[in-house]
DNA sequence: ATAATAAATGCAATTAAATTGCAATTATTA
DNA sequence: TAATAATTGCAATTTAATTGCATTTATTAT
C-alpha cells in the first residue's frame, strides 16, 4: 500500500491544463488531492456538499474533464462503480484492491504494478490508452471481522 | 492472443457444477465453449434468440450462476459493460485488452498474464476474490482506419 | 410413470451509475 | 465594462443490471 500525501497545488494544476478556475473544479481537485485513496463520485459529492453545494452531474463533468486532461485516472470495479485518483508524477500508474466489503480502494506498490505493466508494453500494433490491474477481494481488517 | 478452442462439453460442465440441464442453459454454455473472445449479455441474447428465445434476464442470471460457480469469469470493462468468458483448464486467468473502437475483448496470452499475477500473489491478509488485468485502447485492426 | 416438490424462467417494474439537452450562471476576453 | 465563451444546475434520459412474483420446467420420491 503507498501513502499518498498531497504535494499538488490544485490552481497551478488547473492553469496548467488550460481549465478555467471554478470553485467546484477546485473542490474536487483540492478533495483529490487530499485523499488517501481513489474516491468515488458520490463520496466526493458527500463530502463537497457538506460545506458547499455542487450539482452531482457537475461533479462527473469535472472528473470526466480531469481524466481527458491527465490530471486524474479512473479506476473501475467490478461492481460498475468507478473511482477517481489523482494522475500526477507524484502517484505513477499502478494496480489497486478493492475490498467488497467496506467499499474501499486501496492503492497497491507502485514498483511491483509497474513491473506487472511492464510485461503488457509491447502490444503488437495494439494502441493503450488505459491500463487498470483491479483485484478485488476482501481486505485485512474486514477479513479479521471488520465490517462483513 | 489466445486461440480458444471448444473443449469442454456443456453437459458434463453442469452435471459437475450441479446446475440442473435447461436448454437455456446449455445454449448460453455452448456459446461461451465455442466463442473465440468473451462475450457480452447482449451479444449472446442477439445470438441465442436468432435460434431460440430466451429472455435477457435470464441470461443475465445464467452467467451469475456460472461465475458463482467458477464455470466462467466475468470481465469489465471501463465503460461499465460485463464481459463472459470460460474458467476451464483450458483457460487460465489471462489479462484482456479492449478495443473501444470495434468493442471487442481480446485474450492476451496467459504466460505473460500469470507473470504479472504472481507478482501480487502475497497481498498480506487480503483475500483475493478476482483479478482483473484489463487494458483498454484500439487494437491493431481499428488503429489502421479499421473502424474508427 | 406420475404426482409432489424444488428450481428456473419470463415478464414488468425498478435501481443506480452515468449521460444529454438546454437554460441560467459564471468566467474570460476584448 | 460589455461581449463572448465556458461552466454549471436542473430535468429528463440512457443503459446495464437487479428484483419480486407468477408461470413454467426440471428433479425427486412414491
Amino acid at each position: 500500500m503507498i501513502k499518498k500525501i498531497g504535494q499538488c497545488n490544485s490552481l497551478q494544476v488547473l492553469k496548467d491544463a488550460k481549465l478555467s478556475r471554478t470553485s467546484q473544479r477546485v473542490a474536487v481537485l483540492d478533495m483529490l488531492i487530499n485523499a488517501e485513496r481513489p474516491l468515488t463520485v458520490i463520496q466526493i459529492f458527500r463530502n463537497i456538499n457538506f460545506h458547499q453545494k455542487i450539482h452531482k452531474v457537475t461533479i462527473y463533468r469535472i472528473l470526466s474533464s480531469f481524466v481527458a486532461k491527465d490530471i486524474a485516472r479512473g479506476i473501475p470495479t467490478d461492481e460498475g462503480i468507478n473511482y477517481y485518483e489523482m494522475a500526477c508524477r507524484h502517484n505513477p500508474v499502478h494496480a489497486h484492491f478493492y475490498c467488497k466489503s467496506c467499499k474501499k480502494m486501496f492503492c497497491l506498490d507502485p514498483a511491483t504494478s509497474s513491473r506487472a505493466i511492464e510485461l503488457f508494453a509491447d502490444l503488437n500494433g495494439f494502441k493503450i490508452e488505459a491500463l487498470s490491474l483491479n483485484i478485488t477481494g476482501v481486505c485485512s481488517n474486514c477479513n479479521k471481522g471488520g465490517s462483513l
